[in-house]
DNA sequence: TGTGCCCATTGACCTGAATCAATAAGCTTT
DNA sequence: AAAGCTTATTGATTCAGGTCAATGGGCACA
């Protein structure tokens, strides 16, 4: 148990110095260790995702199925450890999305009621709470200006820059859909690339 | 002065209904009115968003400028009040955007250093920094989620329906840009969709 | 009561990415 | 190592929406 908390406690403690282990032990209280296997769901569309989770080890990805096809949404894994369909989360109301465990992956995460219960009896979890949602808000910020400003082919060397380790542990098929197409666009613009890179090279 | 706040007092005591009025006087300290005639930009592209503003009455855009065409971000006014290039204003980056008064409007707003300093002074100011950093998230999921799973056409239906006042005081051009679209298509979406309409009708 | 400008509409054409289809290249499983 | 998957690539075709261009309507201002 200690150990399937240490990740999730030494993040507190870095984003809040002043906790005091009595108001660690609070939160503890709150946490449940979960465990998925490769392909398990974590969520469907129509339920409300009651938690928010932070991975100890593993990768899961977010998406959406529209006309039988899988529109991915994200991936998160022990570099970006927050998760949740934090909409749903708040406003309680049915997600429209899956989440899925494409590694084995374990998790600690707390419900909403455990939340709101931390938020009310905790000093420092507004705090807490306010990071989360601050991180959660850059992240979705940033995607939603890449979608706006960047070229697929743009936002195909970005995503190469930002998270190099998600191409060893996803298909190119699902960073063709996180990125906004098609897996036959994607593979023509890894072929435009790496003919621009040789041509360049001589 | 006192009628310039009232509406941003009136805010925070609904969603903080334990603030004092020894609290309250703490925040008022760090509030700036200020007004903007139509036309004036309060960000431009490069400047770090320095500031949360509150509407107390008028309406301003978000946009970027993309090999000189402007794409809208979104639009704040009295119904939907709290506005701030947040990833900006979180990050401490340079904005990529413009925010521009189509209207002209009178906020209420603090900045940077302010609302750090009453995170830090003030009890309760980290769960209103919370709900702000909530609400700002469900707008952008929920936007971020149109783009995804709907069609122009739906988005188009959805404005109309959930905000309605917009297409008084908004030129069809902008509407088109925020629904991502070109002027000309949604002309055509309005056009099919009267049609469709009197097609029903009889 | 013109005159000029901005905006919305409509039509003709273009284009980038999706779709459809076929092939090839890795993998697992036995 | 053969058989049977799944994934990636490549080519041909289609299509939604963008671009370009012309027309017309509304409104401000002289």
């Amino acid at each position: 148990m200690a150990d399937q908390l240490a990740k999730i406690k030494a993040y507190y403690f870095a984003l809040l110095p002043s906790i005091t282990e009595e108001q660690w032990w609070f939160y503890e209280q709150k946490i449940s260790i979960r465990t998925y296997k490769k392909g398990d769901l974590i969520l469907r569309p129509g339920q409300i995702c009651d938690t928010v989770s932070f991975i100890n080890s593993g990768l899961v990805r977010f998406y959406h199925l529209l006309d039988g096809k899988e529109l991915v949404a994200g991936f998160f894994d022990e570099e970006q450890p927050y998760f949740s369909d934090y909409e749903s989360f708040l406003t309680r109301k049915p997600s429209p999305m899956y989440i899925e465990a494409i590694e084995a992956t374990e998790v600690a995460d707390i419900n909403y009621e455990g939340v709101q219960l931390l938020y009310d009896t905790v000093e420092a979890a507004d705090r807490l709470g306010r990071y989360i949602a601050e991180g959660l808000y850059t992240m979705l910020s940033a995607r939603n200006n890449a979608f706006l400003l960047d070229s697929p082919e743009q936002r195909y060397q970005k995503l190469l820059e930002q998270r190099p380790g998600l191409f060893q542990r996803v298909p190119q098929y699902m960073i063709a859909s996180y990125l906004g197409v098609t897996p036959e666009a994607l593979s023509r613009i890894r072929a435009r690339l790496s003919k621009k890179a040789s041509g360049s090279a001589h």
